[in-house]
DNA sequence: ATGAAATATTAATCTAGATTAATAAAAACC
DNA sequence: GGTTTTTATTAATCTAGATTAATATTTCAT
C-alpha cells in the first residue's frame, strides 16, 4: 500500500533509507505512527518546564532550541531545518518537562512522536533501532566537533564557521540569535561582521 | 556457560544490563568479540592521524581523548573512567584515521572491538543496537549539557561543575589538562584555584 | 639519592570580547 | 501608511581570561 503523502515523503524516505534499508511495510508504520502538525512563525512547539517535548522531525521550515537559564537568559543551542530530528531527547525519553523552548522561525511543518509511538515504532522492527542508533551516532560525532570549535576557535572562526555549515540560515534567523548559538554578544557579532565585510 | 572472567566483569555486565535485558548468550558473545588489553600510564593507544579508532570500553583506570590541532596544540576533549566507552567514533564507524589521540592517564585494562567485531555483535542481536542507540543517546545529552555550560558558564563556574563531575580526576590527572578540557589556560586555573582556596 | 625534565605558581602586561547606552534601521501591527 | 516594537549598528569603557616570562615544585629516570 502506497502512503497518500509519498509524494512528499520522497526526501524523508530518502534520508531514512541513506543507513538502513527500510521496507515499504516499515516506512509505512513510520509516517504512521507519526503526527504531522503546523506551526506559524514565532509560534513555540515545546515550551520550557512544561510539557515533555516530543520527538521532532522538520518537514520544511527552520526550528530553533534553545536553553533559558535561572535569570531568564536565551542560550540557543540549536538550529534545525528542513529533515533535521530535533528535540529535548532527556525530555522526550523520560518523560520529564522539557528544559530547552523549541520556536518556530519560520512557518513549519513537522512530524512527531511521543514516547510510546516512539517506542512502538523500535519494537515494530530493528531496523528502526538501527536507524535510530545509527542517527545518535552521527550527531554524537557532529556534537564533539562543536565542542573543540567551543573551546578552540575565535569569535571570527566560529561566525564563518557557522556560515559554512548553515548557508541559509543566516537569512532567515535574527542576528541574535546566531550570536547566542555561537556564544558572543549580538554587539559582538555586529562589529564581526562589519570588519569581515570590509575585506 | 559461565565466562572465565565473570567475576571481573561484574560491572560491567550491570551497566550493560541497566537499559537493555541481556541473555547470557548475548553477554558472552559481548566479551567473546571483544579483545582485553592492557596500557601502561602514558601510553599512547591511539595516535591522531594514523591507525583507525576502535571502539573502547575502559574496564579500569582513566584515558584522556584529545584533538590536535594543525599548529600541534592538544585540546582535550574527554576524560574516561571505569565503565565509560571511549573512542574516535567517526573514525571507528568509517575506518579512516582517528583524529584524535587517545592517552593512558593510569595503567588501564580495555576492552576493544573493531568495526568487523562491533558489525557482528550488532548483527547477533538487536538488542545490541538498542543498547548502543541509548547509549548514543545518553552521551548526546550530556553532550548537550556540556555545549551549554561552554556558551554561558563563567571559568569558575565551570571548573566547579567539572569537579563536581569527575570528583577523583584532580588527584590523577596534571592541572594543565584539565585547564585544556574546560577551554582555559593553565596558568588561569592556577589563579582560579589559589582564589578558591582562600574562600 | 641526584640531576634533568615536566608541571605548577606567581606577577606583569595585554587583548578579545563583554557591557552600557545612544542612534539607526527593520519588522510588525493596526 | 504611520506608529510602536524589535533588532542592529556604532562608539566608549571595562574585564575575564590570555600571554609571556621568571621561579618554584613535582615527577621521573638513572
Amino acid at each position: 500500500m502506497i502512503n497518500k503523502d509519498s509524494i512528499q515523503h520522497t526526501s524523508i524516505i530518502n534520508n531514512l533509507t541513506k543507513y538502513v534499508d527500510f521496507s515499504e511495510e516499515e516506512l509505512d508504520k513510520f509516517f504512521e505512527l507519526g503526527e504531522t502538525s503546523f506551526y506559524k512563525k514565532n509560534q513555540t512547539l515545546v515550551h520550557k518546564g512544561k510539557e515533555s517535548s516530543p520527538f521532532i522531525l522538520i518537514k520544511k521550515g527552520c526550528l530553533m532550541t534553545s536553553y533559558i537559564d535561572e535569570v531568564d537568559f536565551r542560550h540557543v543551542i540549536q538550529f534545525g531545518i528542513d529533515n533535521w530530528w530535533t528535540g529535548d531527547l532527556n525530555s522526550f525519553m523520560n518523560n520529564v518537562p522539557s528544559i530547552y523552548s523549541i520556536k518556530a522561525m519560520t512557518d513549519v511543518e513537522v512530524l512527531t512522536w511521543n514516547k510510546v509511538n516512539f517506542d512502538l515504532l523500535c519494537a515494530s522492527s530493528p531496523n528502526f533501532e538501527k536507524y535510530f542508533r545509527i542517527l545518535f551516532q552521527n550527531s554524537l560525532i557532529s556534537h564533539q566537533k562543536r565542542i573543540i570549535r567551543n573551546i578552540s576557535f575565535s569569535a571570527e572562526q566560529k561566525y564563518l564557521t557557522f556560515l559554512k555549515n548553515y548557508p541559509r540560515l543566516e537569512l532567515i534567523v535574527p542576528q541574535k540569535y546566531i550570536a547566542s548559538y555561537l556564544g558572543i554578544t549580538p554587539v559582538f557579532l555586529s562589529n564581526l561582521r562589519k570588519k569581515l565585510s570590509g575585506k
